[in-house]
DNA sequence: AATTTTATTAACAACATTGTTAATAAAGCA
DNA sequence: TGCTTTATTAACAATGTTGTTAATAAAATT
């Protein structure tokens, strides 16, 4: 054992995400968390002064996030622009999977108080200013290669932002609304991750030769 | 003169929708929507006997509303399928653009309140249950006549609204990234339109002769 | 006009939630 | 060991928020 992590502090960071990825800020007690994590609630203001210290620290955790994940959807390689395209979809698309309740986490939060966003619009220009700007040189070489539709690089960023984290967003719902029609969860995702790659490769498809 | 639906109930209401679109059930505070009608807070709870049962009129006008959103995007008529199912892309942006928070506004009360998730169930196979069978039937019938690639409706059902529903819950996110890179909000949401026909369409294109 | 019902107000009660404090135990260090 | 810092507890203070009430005005009904 190299240190030990004060392990009570610890856990009421696991609790206090949990309870703010699911209640949001304003629906978070910081009793409930106290309680879930098996301390004394003035133990919580121990360690972090307030619940807006202890949320800002989960929230800029949880930014950080966002931005590794980022950088990681475009990393070079010399692979034709197709399969780069194709294997980001699918990186992002992973990246939510295991971090599900992540865009609405901060989405709500944004929402609800927008000086949040600050923070957020620093971290995203930070990850993804520069990369879009690279981007879009590589998809304009190659659309002049024919070897891909023209298309605005922010363009398919959303496309691709929409297809892999809406339906995450609305996992809960959809499921009614299919009933039975869809099988369990894991073939759903797959099917899912499969779907969003076709339509991000036929948009990509030149159409007039 | 007809009648005048109390002007206070109504002013109460109003600023509820507001409060509650923006901050959620959580952060809602009735003191707040009163001040916002124009009202004492007193008066808030003679109309409303509590938050909760104020919230719940307007989470079931709001549902309502989705429901029938979701009757109107494939509406019958005589046209080859795959202009319905442009109508129905266009149609369903539409309604969102007119109507922007109401997704989150379902998904964060959903999440943060699961009992809530019956109503919503209801309402949606209500409005989609049969016609998804309906709509099924169509697709093989134009898919076997070569028309359009084959493919399931729920499956193209989510990636239109993942591409309609999602831009407008980033809206305020994806002003940061894109930066001055994306001209007004007007133009931006006519391309945005354009941009998922395009997609919606090039799915369905088949592809094997 | 008298009476009953509805609307409105101000003050306040009840409760939940966050944050503090003072006392005490444990741990680290000289 | 003695001293200082860190950890922990229980009780409580402060505040914000929802909901109530009792008194009164206005409107409707007979």
């Amino acid at each position: 054992m190299t240190k030990h992590i004060n392990n009570k502090e610890q856990a009421i960071l696991e609790a206090a995400t949990l309870e703010f990825f699911e209640k949001g800020y304003d629906g978070a007690r910081t009793t409930s968390i106290a309680r879930n994590a098996g301390v004394t609630h003035a133990m919580l203001h121990y360690y972090f002064k307030t619940k807006e210290q202890l949320f800002e620290r989960i929230f800029k955790e949880t930014i950080g996030l966002l931005g590794k994940s980022l950088i990681g959807v475009f990393t070079g390689s010399d692979k034709p622009v197709l399969e780069k395209i194709k294997d980001a979809v699918e990186f992002h698309f992973n990246f939510i999977r295991e971090n599900p309740h992540l865009p609405l986490f901060i989405i709500r939060e944004v929402v609800s108080r927008p000086e949040r966003f600050k923070l957020v619009k620093e971290t995203i220009s930070e990850n993804a200013g520069g990369l879009m700007t690279i981007l879009q040189q590589d998809f304009d070489k190659a659309a002049e290669r024919g070897e891909i539709e023209n298309v605005e690089a922010s363009t398919l960023m959303l496309d691709m932002l929409s297809l892999n984290a809406f339906p995450f967003l609305i996992q809960p719902l959809f499921q009614a609304a299919m009933g039975n029609r869809l099988g369990n969860v894991d073939k759903f995702y797959e099917t899912r991750k499969k779907e969003n790659i076709e339509l991000i490769m036929r948009r990509l498809t030149p159409s007039k030769s």
